[in-house]
DNA sequence: ACCAAAGTACGACCATCATCGAAGTTTGAC
DNA sequence: GTCAAACTTCGATGATGGTCGTACTTTGGT
């Protein structure tokens, strides 16, 4: 049989254009309070972690599922430093495509 | 048994104050896309009207019940003529309280 | 080659909630 | 007093989605 190999590019999922995401999506994601949590902290640090680096109150699964539905939804970028996946916050886009809504719901 | 007599005052269900509500409430009642509708036709024609006035996918009694949850979260303002239930949107307050909300979601 | 760390995939479970219809209430008109 | 309009109340139902544990994959270090 084939054997498929993959390498850290190949890892990286869709990252699809929050502009073409509904606004009722963006607001699904936005609506969970792990969500807004993983949000707020990447808003006010500014900066890239990784999924592991914040501690959120829910398993491993479940955080990697509440990360999947912020990237489908346009609002994060993920990519893989080694075995860590790094998450960053989308936010000119975001922006962009929906004004004040981020600052409304992360600006506390 | 007593018997209650209610006049129109006494229908007049809590209006709790929007900036009391904590924002995970807020989102949850702008989640639904019915809810939404509802706040922005109040919004776009910044005038009140009757529940039955503005005309929704669902039926009477799902009405009532979306009609509930956008008045318990603080966001309209209920009210009795005749038999019809005036419904307002509660504009400053949620501006106020949530500044650049209202507009990025309803402002479409 | 082996192992641990960091995540992912997959079911399963369970609570929440939008939805409806049927029956009830309140009001205004006649 | 009777009737209709407008809405509410009350269960029941069905779908969605957040949660978890277990097993699996990939990578980096030794």
């Amino acid at each position: 049989m084939t054997v498929t190999r993959r390498n850290g590019r190949d890892r990286i999922p869709p990252h699809p254009d929050v502009r073409e995401i509904p606004l009722q999506q963006v607001l699904e994601a936005l609506v969970d309070p792990v969500r807004r949590l993983i949000v707020s902290e990447l808003y006010a640090a500014g900066a890239d972690f990784s999924c592991g680096t914040i501690d959120l109150p829910v398993s491993k699964s479940t955080a990697t599922h509440h990360f999947n539905v912020l990237r489908e939804a346009g609002l994060i970028r993920q990519y893989y430093v080694g075995t860590s996946r790094m998450n960053s916050l989308r936010r000119d886009e975001i922006d962009e495509a929906f004004p004040g809504l981020l600052q409304a719901l992360v600006g506390r």
